[in-house]
DNA sequence: GATGAATGAGCGTTCATTCAT
DNA sequence: GATGAATGAACGCTCATTCAT
């Protein structure tokens, strides 16, 4: 029977997604995805033009997802702060729950391959998130500073604790999560 | 005339750290260092035992550099809470004036390269630092979390957003640098 | 029109007996045995891990046709001393008829190369020959000696003999050969 | 205190000697003779051409010595055949004695170096050895068979012999030895 | 769709040799 | 005599990519 989306190809994202998680970038060689997804070399480039490619689609499909956990449970219906701090608690979760994601965006995020990229996957992903910003800065409720500057207060922070829990540094229950997403708040709060 | 420890080698570190943080660790070829530096492969071998033994000698230095641009100014004799903002204040200007360590160490920290090294370098420059956050969590002056959490609600954040000003994507004058800072004492003030 | 065991895998392996034969293995460069066999480095090193490999798998080629020519002719089935004089012909006249191969096998037999393997390969391919001295020292038709040194009174010989008309230091005409193969054998005789 | 040829040309033959015997010529490397002789490479270059010439140096040197020992104890006043047998078990001694020498000396006769040295040193070195053989033959005491074909027969037994042993293949005790060179002597025996 | 043998430019590294001091 | 920093051509090997089947 046939896939909408082939078998083939999600082996070969999901194998580069492992391989580049635990490898980086450079350890993750065309031969080791040939391995591991199953497919052959040729296989590979039918579905993607490069190694790159498959990358970029990684990072696509990666930050979907995060937008829509994010935005998951509708936060913008729910009374002030509280859409802040659920926001704040469906980023660390995601990011804790999902390791290798986590690790690959990290180093994309850090690398030669983000640069044509960055802005436009912020916008296009976070819009919900900054609508919201926008509308609670108007309010006067969070602090005037540029909106980079709040979601690194907020959100950063989020991803930093979450990228250390999952290297093994320090580990966070549900009760010093709050914590830190109510230390967030008071940071941005007027 | 002779020169204590070496043109060659500075010119070759220095070489090394204008590379990386323009193409990244995989896009700087030892061929490129050797243009770059004016040194031959056979003298860069020299020394250095691997174009790694370099990028972790590079490490150490920026280290160096930022836990002394850290601490200058004795910001321990400073009252409460002035001594954070000081130190906020010194760990962003640091980063926001060396674009080229800080993309360095960006990649490095999120690197195989790093996975040996971090938490070992972290104590050793960060000592004073250290001491002086669980000297204000005894004094009930800071809120009880664990230090990660401290470092990323604070510094975590001057980093970040020192990223973002050298990548061109915001600009923190004077004023809004200290309305920040204050922002993140806020954040683990009690 | 496909091959058994790959067209390339052959040249590569011809390629390099011919190298090492007149070079040696420190003269025999990658980028010649690509040029002789007509492969690209790449697929020398998708048939072989290593330049090592090619060598170790030649070696071990060669030591099989040489049991092979060894024990040609059934000379388990040729009466006293009749069969020793026939193995020792087949031994110098594969040496003698084989020069690349004995070039080869004189230069791995004195190297790091072979450190690993000689013993080993020694039991494997004279098995036969070992066994037949065996039954000749029990049955008191030869000095019981250790095995090794009724080898080098005997087929040690033929090496060496070998090796110096390849190198044209002189030239032995059946009549001789078969004087020497006695003389040989007049050393081992009870 | 001066000295006659120098100890650091001296230094640098034997730290040669024992990196190649233990090595071979490949992983000889410059560096490694500057690291054991403890004379810089400069010095190394003041008192030879190049490596080759160290090799070489110490290939003469070898020869000189094996020659002295050979004929050492004036074989050439024994009785026949008592002579043969001296010399047999001198040059088997020799070389057994002398590992480091024996596994520089077949490294050397099985390369590329060796090729336009080989018959002039054989001759240079073994002169009175030929012309003992020779007066033999004339009296018809031994087979008249071309020289190389004697010598093989003869202390090609014993130079392979001993290299087994230093190698740790076999141990021959004097008893053994003596057997050995007698079992030489039947094959080159009128 | 799928294969995997084949490619070759380019990688990090080595090492015999030179020469200013 | 002696030093050792400097050289650079050449080494073994890698790996993203192609294409005949």
């Amino acid at each position: 029977m046939a896939t909408s989306s082939s078998d083939k190809r999600n082996a070969i994202l999901h194998a580069t997604l492992e391989l580049i998680a635990e490898r980086g970038f450079r350890g993750t060689t065309m031969a080791l995805i040939v391995q591991h997804s199953g497919a052959s070399a040729g296989t590979i480039y039918h579905y993607f033009e490069s190694k790159d490619a498959i990358i970029h689609e990684l990072y696509r499909c990666i930050k979907r997802q995060f937008g829509v956990a994010l935005m998951a449970g509708n936060p913008n219906q729910l009374p002030w702060p509280d859409h802040l701090i659920h926001i704040w608690l469906s980023a660390f979760r995601f990011y804790a729950a999902h390791p290798m994601e986590t690790r690959f965006l990290e180093q994309y995020e850090n690398s030669p391959y983000q640069i044509n990229w960055y802005e436009h996957e912020l916008d296009e992903h976070m819009a919900a998130l900054v609508q919201m910003l926008h509308r609670d800065i108007e309010r006067g409720l969070i602090i005037n500073l540029p909106l980079e500057v709040l979601y690194e207060l907020t959100l950063g922070v989020a991803v930093s604790l979450a990228k250390r829990q999952i290297a093994g540094m320090l580990t966070l229950d549900e009760r010093t999560q709050t914590e830190v997403a109510e230390a967030c708040l008071r940071a941005v709060k007027r």
